[in-house]
DNA sequence: AATATAGACAACCGCGTCCGT
DNA sequence: TACGGACGCGGTTGTCTATAT
């Protein structure tokens, strides 16, 4: 029973989105910015419910979103931001500010689950697979609360970065916050994004350059390019990860890089970005609010009250001095 | 060369939540 | 306070591509 598909009025188009699709797409949110997606078809003229229009935007068309090729850094922090959060994808890719929720979830199942439960059964002969499980299932105290210990230093840090970015843009030009869009300068990009019409540009060229048979990857690889020219691609690809061999090294470089706050702090990590005011933007449009994701002065009281000893100093610096004023 | 199968990922569906009235 | 619309999220399905037989 339930509520009825909103889509399956006649003449709503479904499956893959053509080019001509996107451009109508982009050109209407250069000009509307995204949200009020009720709107989006009736307006376009797309034969699309909003959900798809929506989806398609915060997905695929969206600036900044790199695709593909997940670094090991980035899939260390998968795995332990899985491990930590569950399926929670959207919280999970407020994290990565680069990857769409549904990118990471497709990332999860396709190949991180698989390679887990083969490290895990392959390996559980030689002790790789207890740092494997470690990382996937069961989460240790002492590990657990410094996990804890990041999230609410970086939730406290957004949420400053965040009130401290609210206050400049107050210019009519830049739509309102709360439908999610602003003129959105991304790094190493002079022109703003609503104002590129280059973009759209790119994506016809793209599009022209390739047969109607490789549209469809045409169309992904063409949004890269234009996405990616907004975004930094750090990656370079290449990083085709070797966890069975290294398993014990990667997960011990995922432990500092995850709750090591020297790396916070680093220039080039992703936890760092998601600082940037162009985080800030993505996390407005499409993320979640990072106190949305774990309720974190009830587990503090619940470790405190727990007793633990193992943590309890390390959580006295954060916990009690800084999480007050975050919540 | 043709067919079968597996893998990858884009898109859809349905439910829950938020927010305005 | 209740209601309804809009949006967001996670699970699932469908389709395309690559590889094996």
């Amino acid at each position: 029973m339930g509520r009825p598909p909103c889509c399956d009025k006649i003449g709503v188009k479904k499956g893959p989105w053509t080019p001509e699709e996107d451009i109508i797409l982009v050109s209407y949110i250069q000009e509307h910015g995204p949200g009020n997606w009720r709107a989006v078809p009736t307006n376009t003229g797309l034969l699309r419910c909003s959900k798809s229009c929506r989806l398609r935007w915060t997905n695929y068309l969206r600036p900044g979103i790199k695709r593909g090729n997940f670094t090991d850094h980035e899939e260390r922090m998968i795995i332990h931001l899985q491990a930590l959060l569950g399926n929670r994808w959207a919280a999970i890719a407020s994290y990565l500010p680069q990857r769409t929720d549904n990118d990471i979830k497709n990332y999860w199942n396709t190949h991180l689950k698989k390679k887990l439960k083969k490290l895990q059964t392959g390996s559980s002969s030689d002790g790789h697979s207890r740092d494997v499980s470690l990382a996937s299932q069961s989460i240790s105290r002492g590990q657990w609360e410094r996990r804890l210990q990041t999230d609410i230093h970086m939730a406290k840090q957004a949420l400053h970065e965040a009130l401290s970015l609210e206050k400049p843009h107050s210019s009519s030009d830049q739509l309102n916050p709360t439908n999610g869009y602003q003129t959105c300068t991304l790094p190493g990009q002079a022109s703003s994004y609503a104002s590129s019409t280059e973009n759209i540009a790119r994506l016809l060229e793209g599009w022209m350059r390739n047969s109607p048979k490789q549209a469809r990857a045409s169309s992904a690889t063409t949004q890269n390019s234009f996405i990616n020219t907004a975004g930094t691609d750090s990656t370079s690809s290449e990083g085709t990860p070797s966890a069975a061999n290294n398993e014990d090294i990667e997960l011990t470089e995922a432990y500092e890089m995850l709750f090591g706050f020297d790396s916070l702090d680093s220039s080039n990590s992703e936890i760092s970005q998601s600082k940037s005011p162009e985080a800030s933007f993505f996390q407005d449009e499409s993320k979640p609010d990072l106190s949305d994701q774990v309720p974190l002065s009830f587990l503090e009281k619940w470790l405190f009250e727990e007793g633990c000893a193992q943590g309890k100093e390390e959580l006295t610096d954060i916990s009690l001095d800084e999480s007050p004023d975050f919540f």
